[in-house]
DNA sequence: TTTAGTGCAAAAGTTTTGCATGGTC
DNA sequence: GACCATGCAAAACTTTTGCACTAAA
């Protein structure tokens, strides 16, 4: 994908949600749409740098924020101390991750709810939401 | 429980994972023993300090980290940038996290792996590992 | 003109590390 | 004596906030 298409489809995302498209968050969602598993908000402002794109520190965590808060971006916890992010489909689903190259893959169906209710309810819990992550070993690093 | 209770208990969870129960072990394990939830490391350290007892904060991280290496505690992280610790049963097992209270239940049973396993294989991935975590309200706050 | 976004620097907060000290095997 | 644990202080690191400035509605 060239940095144009990046730039254009991050002004696509930010107006389908009614987020006002200025510079920085075109900057920060475009390299967040070039970027095919997670990110560090660290890690995005350093390719944005080195990419001779003037963008503070503060901006890209703004940025972040801002995104989540839309559901345009996910926020992954693997590790913790450090939150990572990355474009999501719309909807309820899990994350899969490769514990050899970080690679993410969704898991777009979830069937849990039903089983939850009931094992919540054993706790005289209601459960309300969940969130679920898988590690594993994907099919490029399981070959080599 | 007394404290001199929580104490041996403590002696003998060490013992039992071959670790060392030196002063500092002790009493950081002791404490985690009264806690029926969870605890982060700061608020370990600010309790043991109220009690008089003189430990380092560091020693109370480098404890943490002893015991979550041996299996004694695990470490949850419900908030990103901050680590929760809390002793658990043996086996694997999530856990149910009451938003209004912060209240932990074990969810003893896990069903999840069938399931598991097939939908990773959808994407090429061998499931190794997977950690869920439950949101929900408990019959005290639901009630009140 | 009023509001929202941004860059920079400083601050806040958690966790780790260096180093000297004291206890244990 | 060698090693491990500990306290204290300093450092590292991520994230947030204050403030001045700019651009946009």
């Amino acid at each position: 994908m060239t940095a144009r298409q990046a730039r254009s489809e991050a002004q696509r995302l930010l107006d389908a949600s009614g987020v006002r498209a200025t510079p920085g968050r075109v900057q920060v969602l475009a390299e967040l749409v070039r970027e095919p598993n997670d990110a560090t908000a660290q890690g995005l402002h350093e390719r944005l740098r080195a990419r001779g794109e003037r963008v503070g520190l503060a901006t890209v965590y703004r940025t972040l924020g801002v995104l989540v808060e839309h559901g345009i971006v996910d926020a992954l916890s693997h590790s913790p101390g450090e939150l990572c992010y990355r474009i999501c489909g719309g909807g309820h689903h899990h994350h899969l991750v490769c514990t050899e190259c970080h690679r993410v893959e969704e898991l777009g169906s979830c069937e849990l709810d039903e089983w939850l209710e009931r094992a919540a309810a054993v706790h005289g819990f209601r459960a309300t939401s969940h969130r679920l992550e898988v590690a594993g070993v994907c099919a490029g690093c399981a070959g080599a």
